[in-house]
DNA sequence: CGAGAATTTGAAACCCATCAATGACGGTGG
DNA sequence: CCACCGTCATTGATGGGTTTCAAATTCTCG
C-alpha cells in the first residue's frame, strides 16, 4: 500500500522527464533552458525561509535539503531534492523553508514572474506544475506515516531503499548508493538524533543488511532483507519501475 | 514561520471559496452543484486505499478522515477534512489511501471521468486544482515539522490551535470547538498513543489552559497560553485572517 | 437504568534522546 | 611527509518521555 506512494516519490526527483517528456513545447526545463548556470558550495543557501520567493531554481546536478525551523532552532528537513526537479514554485511569494546545498549544486535560476507569463500562455505548463505538486504532496505523505508510525530502524531502512530507489534506473535496483549529507541532516529527515541513525546504521551494518565503505556511500548487501525491515509491504518493493508508469498515466488533470 | 503555514492549512477547508470564488465560471463546486447528496453514517468508508479512484466528492457537512494503513495495521491519519474540501482528485487512478466518516457526513460525489472532461476544456478549474494540491502540500509539510520534531504536549496544543482556527471566521478566534473524532483518531494523526493525547488533555485542563464539558468539546480557555504550547512563534497566532490573505495572493499560477 | 464503548488514570517497561568520550577523516601548515 | 586540528561519525552510559499493559471511570444510547 504504501509502495506505490513510495516508488513515485523516489521517481520524482530522478526521472521527472518520463512524466512529464521535456520534448514538450514550453515544458518546465524548456524555459529554464536559457538561463545561466550557477553553482552553489556545500551548505549554502539557495534561499532562505520567509525570504521573498523571486526565483524558481531547475536542479542540475548535487543535492538540496529544503528545511524548517522552530523558534528554538529544532529543524525538519521536509525533503531532499535531486537533479532534475525544481525548487521554487510550490510555494508562496515567500519561500515556505529554507533550501541549501548539501554538496555541490548547480542550478539555473528563473525569475518568478517569467514562469507566471508563461503559465499563463500555455495549459500545458500548468498542468506540469500541477503534476509536480501532486508529486510533491504523495512523497510528504510517505513521510507522514514513516515520522508518525515508523520505529527508527524502519525510518532507516525506509530512508536507504528510498535513495537507492532514487539512484535506480528502469528496472535495475542500485545496490550502491551516495550519501552526500551528514547523518544530522539525515536525522532531521527521518525525525530522529543523529547518534540513532549512526547506531541504526551499525545495526544493519552489523546485521549484514548494509556495508558502509565510508560515511558516505553506502552498500546493500542486502536489498530484500533491508526492504523488509522498512515496514512497508516488501512485494514488488525493488521493482518500483511498473508502478511508476501507472501512477504518472493516472494523473491526467 | 510556521504560522504562516498553518494559517493556510487552517484556511483550507474551511473557506475555499475565498480564495477561489465560487462564482467564477465553472468552478469545482459549480460542477458539483448539480450531484446528489449522499450520506454516510459514522465510521463509514467513503472510498478505500488502492481501491480504483472513480470519484470526486466535495464534502458539505460533517468529518472525514483521510489515512493511510501499515501491513501490520499501524495507522496514520495524513488529515481531517472539513466541508468545502474536495476529496479523490489529489492522487491517482488508485485512492492513495482511505477517507471515512468521522461523524455523519453529506457529501456530492462526481465521476472522475466527468472532472476531466471540464479540466480539459476550463482553464479556470485547473488553477484552482492547483491552488488545492498546493494547499495540501502546505499542510502536510506542517505536519511533518509537527511529527517529526515537537513534544507529545506540543502536538496536542498544534492540533487544538488548529481545529479552534478551523473554526473561526475572519478575525475572530473560536474559543470553543468541537473534536467529533475519538483519541484513537488524534493520536494517529499526531503519532502518539491515544492514552498520550489523553494525558495531555488532561494535563492542558490541569494547566488551566481548556476545559472538557465533554470529552468531543474543549473549551480553550487561555488561548494565548496553549499558543505558546504549541512550540510555534506565538506572534499573530490567533489572527490568522490577514497572512491567510497575503498567501492567497500569491500563488497565481 | 444498564450495557458497551470510549476515556481516563495508573504502573512498569522500553525505545530513543541526551550527555559524554573516543575514533576516523580531511585539509593545512610546519 | 607527518603532526596538528577541526569536523563529523561512532560508541558508551544514563535518563526521560512515551508506550505498553491494565484497571477504573465516564459517557452514550437503547
Amino acid at each position: 500500500m504504501a509502495t506505490i506512494m513510495s516508488q513515485v516519490a523516489g521517481a520524482r526527483s530522478a526521472r521527472p522527464t518520463m512524466r512529464v517528456p521535456s520534448e514538450a513545447p514550453c515544458g518546465l526545463s524548456d524555459l529554464m533552458a536559457g538561463q545561466p548556470v550557477e553553482t552553489f558550495e556545500p551548505n549554502r543557501a539557495l534561499f532562505w525561509e520567509n525570504a521573498p520567493a523571486d526565483h524558481v531554481f531547475e536542479i542540475l546536478s548535487g543535492v538540496v535539503r529544503l528545511y524548517r525551523l522552530m523558534a528554538d532552532g529544532r529543524r525538519a528537513i521536509t525533503s531532499f531534492v535531486y537533479p532534475g526537479a525544481f525548487l521554487g514554485m510550490s510555494f508562496a511569494e515567500a519561500y515556505a523553508f529554507g533550501a541549501e546545498a548539501v554538496d555541490t549544486v548547480r542550478v539555473r535560476r528563473l525569475p518568478r514572474a517569467r514562469l507566471l507569463e508563461s503559465a499563463d500562455k500555455a495549459p500545458a505548463l500548468r498542468r506540469e506544475l500541477l503534476a509536480r505538486a501532486v508529486d510533491e504532496l504523495a512523497a510528504a505523505q510517505d513521510q507522514l506515516l514513516l515520522l508518525g508510525r515508523k520505529t527508527a530502524e524502519e525510518r532507516v531502512a525506509s530512508f536507504l531503499i528510498q535513495t537507492a530507489r532514487r539512484a535506480s534506473s528502469h528496472g535495475t535496483f542500485a545496490k550502491e548508493i551516495a550519501l552526500p549529507m551528514m547523518r544530522g541532516d539525515i536525522a532531521d529527515y527521518l525525525g530522529l538524533t543523529l547518534e540513532t541513525v549512526s547506531r541504526i546504521m551499525s545495526k544493519l551494518k552489523a546485521d549484514g543488511l548494509i556495508a558502509l565503505p565510508t560515511p558516505n556511500r553506502a552498500v546493500l548487501r542486502d536489498p530484500a532483507g533491508l526492504s523488509a525491515a522498512t515496514g512497508d509491504d516488501t512485494d514488488a518493493d525493488l521493482t518500483p519501475a511498473v508502478r511508476r508508469t501507472v501512477r504518472q498515466a493516472a494523473w491526467p488533470i
